[in-house]
DNA sequence: AGAATAGTGTCTATAAGACACTATGGG
DNA sequence: CCCATAGTGTCTTATAGACACTATTCT
């Protein structure tokens, strides 16, 4: 009776190929934007996401931080990040030996290339690559969840602050917002709701006579109760 | 300078055996159970999450219907279903070959074995498996995390209605968030709380006379809006 | 000078929590 | 007959959205 909850007659033990795949998002001059990297694997200049093999010895976060670490050695100004598992892709592998995609996605504030780098990536816009034909099926459908699963965080987490550089102010906190979900913010009620929530910001230089917007750094809270919703 | 980018001396390709493993959630007499399979490998009874190799010819998600299914046979009454992956955990694999599990949840109302499926499986109360010793790590930590995924999808999606067989009554539906949450919640909110929601339940048989609870069945809504959160 | 924006205050609509009350069925 | 529970009504409080207003900087 062990048999009937044991695997069936598909072809056992399967084998595959182990990737990680980073989505890394950041904004920049109020757009959302993504890094890709020129997949030089055939001749056409097409585009993917960063992605590496699982070494043996390393799990697939360590493979991610490897990415981004990579990444970052190649870029200038990167802040803080945010890295989290997406989740897995798979298809079925056909003839070749199958590959297994982990997606990741990732923060990171003020990314911009240096010069040596920007011959292999760049920062796309979102509306520049997702659902153009630029991606391959696969990556596309991978940059489409990680959008979707960051803009439903900034509902009830405070990752926006790793998409802000130290110190900031609640507007440019908002125009994160406004980013990441294409819409516009009503910019007092945005302020009371932020400052509402203990440890979200935390104050750094009020200028009492209002010559310069408040500063503010990472509180640390990570979560938001309640919850600040997307309009509509 | 494409060098800089790619990968680093971590050894290449790595190959690896993918399974799929999923924790198969139900609520019986008031309290959250976990379908655990007798792990057959060795000889001391020790249990696991039911779990099958990947096939060459299947995606994960297929694999995971299939574990479904499987366990769909052995068991009576099978309801509902509610399937979704939940993340891949993969260790470094030392000198064996390593293994990369794909975990999933799985929703299901009124989840009994039948006896032939008894000898093999075997549904636990929640507190008597997560954390005890009885499962290995990783399972372990699947468990815990398939359990914190339902946790917070009962905030923000009608999936609690997966849990209920048709036609069910409120308070029945209130029963299984508080199984779930392990809280009590104030009836009369909580009702009220629910037939505010469009579409999140259809009622089936009211009875006027009050002699019997009023029946209702799913409504075609997902998403909750706003979001029913957990108390304090 | 005029426009855009940071910040404050206030009003209203909505939703959640607490409580009181009725009616019914089961021990 | 008492008690637990289904269902209804209502009050209070917290929160979100809308709007008005001031002060400041930039052009």
């Amino acid at each position: 009776m062990s048999d009937a909850l044991s695997t069936r007659a598909v072809s056992v033990s399967s084998r595959a190929f182990l990737d990680v795949d980073v989505a890394v998002l950041t904004v920049r001059q109020g757009r959302l934007g993504v890094l890709a990297a020129r997949s030089d694997g055939d001749d056409r200049r097409s585009w993917g996401l960063p992605s590496t093999p699982v070494g043996d010895e390393e799990d697939c976060d360590a493979a991610a931080e490897r990415v981004l670490l990579l990444q970052a050695a190649a870029v200038s100004g990167r802040d803080t990040m945010f890295l989290e598992q997406l989740r897995t892709y798979s298809a079925p592998s056909g003839s070749a030996q199958r590959r297994v995609s982990v997606a990741y996605v990732a923060l990171v504030a003020n990314l911009s290339l240096s010069p040596t780098a920007a011959a292999v990536n760049r920062v796309f816009d979102i509306d520049d690559l997702v659902n153009t034909g630029v991606l391959a099926a696969d990556h596309d459908a991978m940059l489409f969840d990680a959008i979707e699963r960051v803009r439903a965080k900034l509902e009830y987490t405070t990752v926006a602050t790793s998409l802000v550089t130290e110190p900031f102010t609640i507007p440019e906190l908002r125009r994160v917002y406004e980013s990441v979900w294409g819409v516009s913010l009503h910019p007092a009620n945005f302020r009371r709701k932020v400052l509402a929530t203990p440890e979200f910001v935390r104050p750094e230089a009020v200028d009492e006579a209002r010559r310069a917007p408040d500063l503010y750094r990472r509180g640390s809270a990570t979560l938001l109760h309640p919850a600040m919703l997307r309009p509509q």
